[in-house]
DNA sequence: TAGTGGTCTAGACCACATA
DNA sequence: ATGTGGTCTAGACCACTAT
């Protein structure tokens, strides 16, 4: 437990007084000025501290009546998502990855009302296939919106991955994210080089800047990947 | 875009400014000071603004180097882990559980190296099921320490469920989180009435109090369940 | 109305990494 | 050696809300 700051030093020292049970959920701690009185410290230091617990969810602050312990803490856990190449050399592994497709095509049914544009509008199809060591990692179905990123076209994505040039050029404001768990299509299965049906977990992310869709993402990862993360 | 706060506004600023492309990934921002002449306002109320977006991962922040746009962001979601009860209650649904198992008995194998102690320990393995509006919806198989935890064995589990118990009575200093996607064993696939192989979404979860384990989980969800979040 | 947290200031000192 | 961000202070005013 390293304590350098004091505001450091506060949150560590609330948050051994919360394992130690003596505030309970539900409970209300001391004011900032009382906190700051016993630590001699200003409010401003209290204040950071407090507010650092309050951002894990474990405690519940409101203007006038108080700070709280969170009776039933909402557990937020940060995962972090790297880029592909960058997760696979992480391990030490070989990052290499394939186009298999780069397309301009109509966007089909469900993709127009995710993107909430009309039907008939054309929209860059992606596929590509991420590899560790030379096996197949991460399969990768992304469609991008050419109206936003009419510049994408020219993009020789033989030498850097979809991902990696969105990233550099398509500053998102906003983004939705999904996790779950899919029996692997034959789409799938064929580039990952497993058997259709196989439990795999996707990750479907969509990014928006401002009000305009750039990238709607299916990424299908090779059995027995694990989103990993600590609380 | 809600700008009340001094530190928003220049927040707001600056990810408008780099959706702009006016700093490219690597690039790097004016100082502190300057911000601070800019909008006329205290370096702390910069301080604040630029750590916020630093806290996202888009910016980078060093002594004497100064702040940089990150080149290759981790992009972190913060993903909600509530109790379960309550994340079906939200979605307008009957909360209900139903305890299937309950005994102290010795650690299998895997546990013992999860919780690293010794082989013979026993703990507690409870089992139970989730439903909303009467359906099966989350199997839940966990380990207990009781040495960490000798009160549980006293515990009514039929009335609340092992998950809000322990919210509310074993204050966690850490926690790992891992995601999966496996074939539904023969065990939750029995539980929560589906066929075994089906692929189902995985949540395992260990927490501990200080360097004692107290609990290791593994949630089973219902096929088509997501994990949402936004980034 | 009163007490709480939210925000802000002007200044200060320090730790750190770069040149 | 220097300039950057990290932290802290003592004080202030404000916004919210429970009483």
């Amino acid at each position: 437990m390293p304590e350098i700051n004091t505001w450091q030093i506060i949150k560590n020292n609330v948050l051994r007084r919360l394992s130690e049970r003596q505030w309970l959920p539900g409970d209300t701690l001391p004011s900032e000025m009382e906190f700051a009185r016993e630590f001699g410290c200003a409010r401003a230091t209290v204040n950071k501290a407090l507010n650092e617990l309050a951002s894990t969810g474990i405690l519940e602050r409101k203007r006038k009546s108080g700070t709280r312990v969170t009776i039933n803490p909402v557990r937020k856990a940060t995962m972090s998502i790297p880029v592909t190449r960058q997760e696979i050399q992480a391990r030490g592994c070989t990052y290499s990855h394939v186009l298999i497709e780069n397309t301009l095509k109509r966007l089909p049914a469900h993709m127009t009302s995710r993107f909430n544009v009309p039907g008939g509008v054309k929209a860059l199809h992606h596929k590509a296939l991420h590899l560790s060591d030379h096996e197949a990692f991460l399969y990768e179905d992304r469609w991008i919106n050419t109206i936003v990123m009419p510049d994408i076209q020219e993009v020789d994505f033989t030498t850097i991955s979809a991902n990696e040039w969105l990233v550099g050029h398509a500053p998102y404001s906003r983004g939705e994210l999904s996790i779950l768990s899919a029996a692997a299509s034959a789409d799938e299965a064929l580039h990952l080089g497993i058997d259709e049906g196989r439990p795999i977990l996707i990750v479907e992310r969509t990014t928006w800047s401002d009000t305009q869709p750039i990238t709607f993402v299916r990424l299908a990862y090779r059995p027995g990947y694990r989103l990993n993360s600590t609380l």
